[in-house]
DNA sequence: TCATTAAATTGTT
DNA sequence: AACAATTTAATGA
C-alpha cells in the first residue's frame, strides 16, 4: 500500500507526526494507505476487526450507532485533522460503532501493527496519545456537564463548537458541510430545535446557514453562546 | 443553454 | 411526526 503526497504531508504535519524521527516518519508514511469515501458511505462497520487507526485528511465523518428501533444516534463528528479509532486498536477489540462519511472524505489508514510499533518505539507518539485520550475524555465529560446544566439551544451550539476543538481537530475549516438533520443526530435533539437554534445563531451573527452547509463567522461567539449562564 | 424532474434539505406547524 | 417550500443535481432536448 502506498499513500499519495498529500497524505504523507498530512501525517508529517500532524501533531504526532512532527515528533517522529525522519526514519520513523518515513516508515509510517510508507505503511499508511489512503481511502476516499463518498457522502453516506460507511468507513467501517460495527463488529469488524480494528485493523486501522484513522486520520481525516479532508472531509467530515461521524461515529454513530443505530438503535434496535432503527433510530440513528451520533456520538461524535470528526472533521479534517482529527484522528480516531485508537481505542479499539489499543484494546484489539471489534469496532464498537459505525463510522460514516457525512460528505466526500479522504482518510489516512495507519495499520494497527504500525500503530503498536509506534507505541513501543516513539516517546513523542506516546505523549500525543495521552493528550489525545485526555482530550477525548474531557470532551465527553464537558458535554455531559453541559447537557445537564444548559438549555437545549445552548447544547446544540456546544455540539457545533466541539467540531472546532483545536487540539482534537487542528484542520477544521470555517465552512462545515453538514445538514441540519446530521447536526440533530450529533446533538441528540430534534431537527426542529437545530433549525431554531441556527436561526438564532444567524441573527446573532455567529454563523451563516445555507443549503447543506454552515459557515462559522465567529467561533468565540459560538462558544460564548454555548456557555451563557454557565455559572449556575 | 434551458426546461423538467427527482432527491435532498429546510421551514413550519 | 407530518407536510409544504426551497435548493440542488441529473437528465435530455
Amino acid at each position: 500500500m502506498m499513500s499519495c503526497a498529500q497524505t504523507k504531508e498530512f501525517i508529517a504535519s500532524s501533531l504526532w507526526g512532527r515528533g517522529l524521527t525522519g526514519e520513523e516518519l518515513q516508515r509510517v508514511q510508507s505503511e499508511t494507505s489512503e481511502l476516499t469515501v463518498q457522502a453516506g458511505q460507511t468507513v467501517c462497520h460495527r463488529g469488524m476487526l480494528s485493523e486501522y487507526w484513522y486520520g481525516v485528511v479532508d472531509g467530515l465523518v461521524k461515529v454513530s450507532n443505530v438503535t434496535r428501533a432503527g433510530r440513528t444516534t451520533s456520538l461524535i463528528g470528526i472533521p479534517a485533522g482529527g484522528w480516531f479509532g485508537e481505542g479499539s486498536v489499543l484494546k484489539n477489540e471489534l469496532r464498537p460503532y459505525d463510522v460514516v462519511a457525512l460528505r466526500t472524505s479522504r482518510l489516512a489508514l495507519v495499520p494497527a501493527t504500525t500503530f503498536h510499533w509506534l507505541l513501543g518505539t516513539s516517546f513523542p507518539f506516546n505523549r500525543f496519545l495521552i493528550d489525545q485520550l485526555n482530550a477525548r475524555l474531557a470532551q465527553f465529560v464537558i458535554r455531559l456537564e453541559h447537557f445537564r446544566s444548559s438549555t437545549p439551544e445552548r447544547h446544540v451550539a456546544h455540539c457545533l463548537a466541539e467540531l472546532f476543538n483545536t487540539q482534537l481537530y487542528p484542520g477544521t475549516a470555517t465552512r462545515l458541510q453538514i445538514s441540519q438533520e446530521e447536526v440533530a443526530f450529533l446533538a441528540g435533539v430534534s431537527r426542529q430545535l437545530v433549525c431554531r437554534t441556527l436561526h438564532r445563531l444567524e441573527e446573532a451573527g455567529v454563523l451563516q446557514s445555507s443549503y447543506g452547509s454552515l459557515r462559522i463567522l465567529d467561533i468565540q461567539a459560538l462558544r460564548a453562546f454555548a456557555s451563557e449562564g454557565d455559572s449556575d
